[in-house]
RNA sequence: GUUCUCGGCAUCGAAAG
């Protein structure tokens, strides 16, 4: 079953269900059942291609099939819906999977959270992210990162610096997406200077810059009017050989 | 050496809705 999960999964990811289908059907007639993590690939394969009624489709027979959904189901689904701004049905299913009794990870919590903190919700998300602490939960890099995204998006740099100050704090590693978020809020907001600082730390700290980080970058300043100090950090990214896409 | 297979975070676009 190890082998076909593999294959089906490699498989959906790549948006091949016919293929899929037939291994899924092959490894039936082998007498190999498919489990729960067969169908946690075919699931998240047809959310991430935002086919949500194949999902459910699958995500019913499976539950006809007598298996139960796990912790990666219930996130899977929670990811899809919390992406496509259903954030109360996605709250919903943390709900139901607690009354189930599988308990959500910091993985559940940083998808719907991302989801709250994508739609402006940011009392929502930080209402999740001290509920992680009463659970026990770790509040890793990811989440935080989903929250400084947020306050980016809202355009709350002052609140956002500051959670990028208190994970430094609790020795959480900021990574090249953090300051990518960072530097795209402080950008649209016309902060260049504190861009530029960060940048610098950045670098300093041992953090390369990548196209997103730059494309990050130019696209708040254009955003905000300021084409030249866009221009030179176009210039700043050529110098370091990145190729423009 | 957290090691058989599944889930969470950043830019833009396309598709879908």
């Amino acid at each position: 079953v190890v082998t076909y999960n593999s294959l089906i999964y490699g498989l959906c990811n790549s948006g091949l269900w016919e293929e899929a289908t037939k291994l899924f059907n092959d490894m039936v007639g082998k007498g190999i059942l498919p489990d729960v993590i067969t169908y946690n690939s075919v699931v998240h394969g047809h959310c991430s291609s935002g086919q949500w009624k194949a999902a459910i489709r699958f995500f019913d027979e499976m539950i006809e099939r007598g298996l139960s959904p796990n912790v990666v189901t219930f996130t899977i689904l929670m990811d899809a819906l919390s992406k496509e701004g259903e954030i109360r049905e996605a709250h919903q299913l943390l709900e139901v999977m607690i009354q189930r009794g599988e308990e959500p990870d910091a993985i559940s919590y940083t998808a719907l959270m991302d989801g709250y903190c994508l739609a402006g919700q940011m009392d929502d998300a930080l209402k999740l992210f001290h509920s992680m602490v009463s659970r026990g939960l770790k509040q890793d890099d990811y989440c935080y990162n989903a929250l400084i995204n947020g306050y980016c998006k809202t355009k709350r740099l002052d609140e956002a610096m500051r959670l990028f100050e208190e994970m430094n704090h609790r020795g959480l590693k900021p990574t090249v997406i953090t300051y990518s978020t960072l530097l795209a809020g402080l950008c649209q907001v016309g902060q260049v200077d504190d861009a530029q600082a960060l940048l610098n730390e950045m670098i300093d700290q041992g953090h390369s810059p990548n196209i997103i980080t730059y494309n990050s970058l130019i696209h708040g300043l254009c955003n905000s009017g300021m084409w030249k100090e866009a221009m030179d950090f176009f210039n700043d990214m050529l110098g370091r050989g990145l190729t423009p896409d």
